[in-house]
This record gives C-alpha cells, structure tokens and sequence, in this order.
DNA sequence: GTGGCGTTCTTGAAGTTTTAACAACGAAGT
DNA sequence: ACTTCGTTGTTAAAACTTCAAGAACGCCAC
C-alpha cells in the first residue's frame, strides 16, 4: 500500500463522485420507497424475494446469507425482526442438526405480492426509465467486472469479509 | 403505481442483479478498509474529506450534510463521534446564532493524510483498474444520469428525503 | 417590537448493523 | 469412541442510523 500513491485523475475523480453521488441517492430513495410501502427497508425486501423464488420458499441460513451479500449475523437479526412480522418462520433442518431453514410464510408472499409492483416502478423509474437499452449493457458489464474482483476469498470468513 | 406493471426484462434483470452485487460488495469492501486502517467507516471518512477540501477546513452543518447526502441528524451524531476522536471541532458560526461550523483539527487532517493513499489505492483496485478508461466516462455518465433524477425536490426537507 | 413561520441543529429512543464470542453439531482421522 | 478442527447459527454489547420531537434563532409582515 505504500510507494507513490498513484492519485485519481480528473476523470476517475468525476467518475468516483458521480459513483457515490447516484449509488447513495439511490439506495435511500429504494429504503425511503419500500419502508414506506411494505415496511421494510430494501434488505430485508431482498431475502423475501431470494426466499420467494427458492424451491418451497426455503433456504438454509447461510445460503441465504451468501445470496444476499450480509454476514449470518445480520441476517439472525433480520430473520428474527421478520419472524416477529410473521413474513417468514424458522424451521429445523431435517439433514442438519445445525441447520435452520427460513421459510417464507403465506402472509409473506402476500406482503412480497403487494409491494413488488410499485417497488419495479420504482427502480424503473429511477434507473431503467433514465438510461438507453446501451448503458443498461454497459453497467451489466461494469457491475460484473467490479463484483468479480470482490468475490470470496478472504481468509476469515469464506464468502465475506 | 397501478396499472399493469412493467416487469423487468431478462437484460435489465441482470443488469439490476449485478448493480445490487458490485455496489453491496464494493461498500462492504470499502467499509471495511477504512474501519481497518483509518478507524471509521466511509461515511465517516467522507465528511473528512469534505472539510479538508473546504476553504478553512470548515463547513456549516447544514451544507456538510448536503455535500454528504445525509441527514442533518445523522452528521450531528457523526460529528459528535469524530469530535470525540478529536479529528473534527465544533465552532459557533459568527453570522448566524442558530449555525455550527465543523472544523477539521490538525489531527483530523494527520489521519486523513496517512490514510488517503491506502484509500485511494483500494479504490483503484477494486474499481478502476478492472474497467477501461472508456467504460469509466461510461459509468460517470450513467451515474449522473440516476443522480439527476432523485435530486432534491421532496417535500418534507428541502434537500434529502 | 411582536407574532407567526421557517430554518438550524440537537437530542432521546427505537431500530439496525457490526464485532467478538460462544454453543452445538458434523467430518475425518486415529 | 475420542480428539481435533471446521461449520452453523445465535447472542450480547457497542456502534451507527432513523424517526420524532423540540429549543433557539432569523425573517418578515403588521
């Protein structure tokens, strides 16, 4: 990390304001959005929808984790704030004594049904809606290229951190 | 928001799949470095490095908190924090009994300093370096493009929310 | 100058996330 | 079976954010 640190030019200073700038407004306008209209900030929306398209709207704790990009320690809080809603249920898993399975409840499909509308518009509108079929392209290509040199493979955890 | 809605296509599907993964990864990435080697979150850093770029290392309340998209709230306690650590100062503003100035100390300015480089250097890798120089002018102009549309004009606060 | 209204900033409480530690189980060798 | 080590999930405490409320001041019409 030491040497000469090679500085953000002009361009890459623009580009990395521009960055956080959108990437900021954006994640508050989706939390602002979703608590409002489900309850629920744009998190915890995102382990329903993973939930709600798992095979018997299930998933061991961990997988759910690694989907979702958070460590299993938010997401013991998370499924126990959601539990308490009555979005989603644990359950024992039967091949793991270990193991937990969150389930997504009936009342939470329901909530997930209710919300995923006007939360589509909303990304819609915020981004889709702003940007040609070309720049959807390009920021498919760039978000890969960053998550790829991000992945897994610190020594600590396995898939985080 | 009623009315048939708009699904998401397989293309922007992918797109906003991988936009929630690089952006998660890279904030958690970035968290993480500078909680490591600087002893706060980007955040936090952030408002650090908007007041070493101000004239006299100070700025309002109020203009900080805009500069950092947050809530005046939050950056009263996040101050707090940073005075605690000695790194930020705050001063009455002369013109206006109701106003705070937060000033960057000395020592504020010593951790920014031993810091930037790492910082800069973890940014380069995990972005800069991965993408051409074309798909950065590509990402600035999307991001301005989002940023664009979410800017302030909500009722409630004049600037966020 | 006084009343009414908006702005500035802070505060306490509730909710969320992080961090570190831990209990319980699984896997594999001996 | 026993030991060792890795994995799974939880928890308590500290740190951080959000939300609602409020104190203090500025502005302006009257």
């Amino acid at each position: 990390m030491a040497g000469e640190p090679r500085w953000l030019n002009d361009e890459e200073q623009y580009a990395w304001q521009s960055y956080l700038h959108a990437t900021t407004l954006l994640e508050d306008h989706l939390d602002r959005q979703l608590q409002r209209d489900a309850g629920m900030p744009h998190i915890y929306y995102g382990l329903l929808v993973q939930l709600s398209q798992a095979p018997r709207r299930r998933l061991r704790m961990t997988e759910l984790a690694q989907n979702a990009k958070i460590t299993r320690s938010r997401l013991s809080h998370a499924i126990a704030r959601l539990e308490k809603n009555g979005w989603v249920r644990r359950e024992d898993c039967p091949s793991d004594k270990r193991g937990q399975n969150a389930v997504l409840t009936d009342e939470g499909m329901k909530v997930l049904e209710e919300s995923a509308p006007g939360h589509v518009a909303t990304v819609r509108a915020a981004l889709f809606d702003r940007l040609s079929p070309e720049q959807v392209r390009q920021l498919a290509e760039i978000c890969r290229s960053v998550a790829d040199g991000l992945q897994p493979q610190g020594a600590d955890l396995p898939w985080l951190r």
